[in-house]
DNA sequence: GCATATTTGTCCGTATGTATA
DNA sequence: CTATACATACGGACAAATATG
């Protein structure tokens, strides 16, 4: 035992669509990302070169280009000669990560305020599509749309290297999401925060935006890293699935 | 003719040293990434897979693997079926860059302030390398002492992420500062900047710390964007070198 | 601690498609 | 339009490191 291997998520996988101009590499990163943020591939389980070059029917070489890409975007570790493993986050990643986040968020708030205002439709558009998706009860959605919600805050800066950073951040947040077994209700406290600090924006109260912001990132890195810290007490057995 | 390949940079290459644990991609990566920001490279070349897994008597599946994470430090540029260029900054990459800077390092300074201090060790030591460096006249010294000064200011944030974040603006600015004929004397007016900066961060004066970096962003964002337009006017007849 | 099996690291050869002269 | 050069992608091979019994 104890060596945990991604080996039953790869069921569906009858090859990836090969369509237009992302190279080979790019598709397997996309694949693989998905199935990591949806939490299909725990954090900690090893990526089989083989098994994987295999299921999804592409070349090692083409594989280990796309280990590379995710590797950078810390959703992958590699480890020499011994292969690359889904990240696992520890609390002082958590920290870093709501630090930054907050820090770009509130500094695109700051752009907007200087810029007399912003469009809000993007924004919007997020924090009603979690709304829709928690009276659906679709718990993994709702998770997609706060990531949209924050994608959407922060792009208010209008800097596309803002908005990579965000992307990679909220990429990341979700490897500790899935580690939390009631993913359902963990959500679904933040979503009146969002359309408050939506309607902040909208109306050009900054200030206030700002500061319901700070609240609010306070309070979900603290939820979150109880629950990490609870999941350290239990022993967890090293269970199948 | 029009073709620009890095050909002749390549001279003094007789392999990378193997040491010790980075795989063959990494310090292909190293190796390139210093000649980039050095300006060996310079922006708009295409690195032929051929001609440099050759020179480097690497294969060139490791060599791809090396281009992948130097595209992702934004360095180099991959254009499918086409190759990979050393990357050209536009005036919007420049005004992103910059904004993004000021951001990180206002953010890292409000960390300090909170805290109720920070370790200027490191920052002093930037400063002063920067001083010693201009003296001696080595100006591509000065350059470096200057990313290490930005990168030691947000570094009071004490967040690793930034670190990362703020070492490839920083690596990405080169690129644009190598554009430039008069190297020698760019970095020369902000010497006494960070003197001054790191002096009011020493003595926790945070706002006029702030206020400073403010004005000194906004000062060699407009130089180095000056610049640039200046070389747009400039046929610029593909001069060999 | 040792022998073996597995897996990664790296290289080579080659076929195919794409862009450019 | 053809030809050439190049990137793309694959598969096989072997060495080196690691994991397993």
């Amino acid at each position: 035992m104890s060596d945990v291997v991604a080996e039953r998520w790869l069921d569906g996988m009858t090859g990836l669509q090969r369509e237009d101009g992302e190279s080979v590499a790019e598709q397997i990163a996309s694949v693989l990302r998905s199935r990591i943020i949806q939490g299909q591939i725990q954090p900690g389980v090893r990526l089989s070169e083989e098994a994987i070059a295999a299921s999804l029917d592409v070349s090692r070489n083409s594989l280990r280009e796309a280990f590379r890409l995710l590797a950078h975007d810390r959703l992958l570790k590699h480890e020499k000669n011994r292969g690359v493993f889904v990240r696992e986050l520890d609390a002082a990643a958590v920290r870093e990560i709501y630090q930054l986040r907050l820090t770009l968020e509130l500094s695109a708030i700051d752009t907007a305020r200087a810029a007399g205002g912003a469009d809000t439709a993007v924004l919007r558009d997020s924090v009603n599509a979690g709304l829709t998706s928690a009276v659906k009860e679709e718990w993994v959605d709702v998770g997609t749309a706060n990531a949209a919600f924050h994608q959407a805050l922060a792009g208010l800066a209008g800097n596309s290297r803002v908005d990579e950073v965000m992307s990679q951040l909220m990429a990341e947040l979700r490897l500790a999401f899935h580690v939390m077994q009631p993913i359902k209700d963990f959500f679904s406290p933040y979503l009146p925060d969002n359309v408050r600090i939506c309607e902040l924006v909208e109306q050009g109260r900054w200030d206030e935006a700002g500061d319901a912001l700070r609240s609010y990132s306070e309070r979900a890195e603290s939820q979150l890293l109880d629950a990490l810290s609870s999941l350290d007490d239990v022993p967890l057995t090293a269970s199948g699935t």
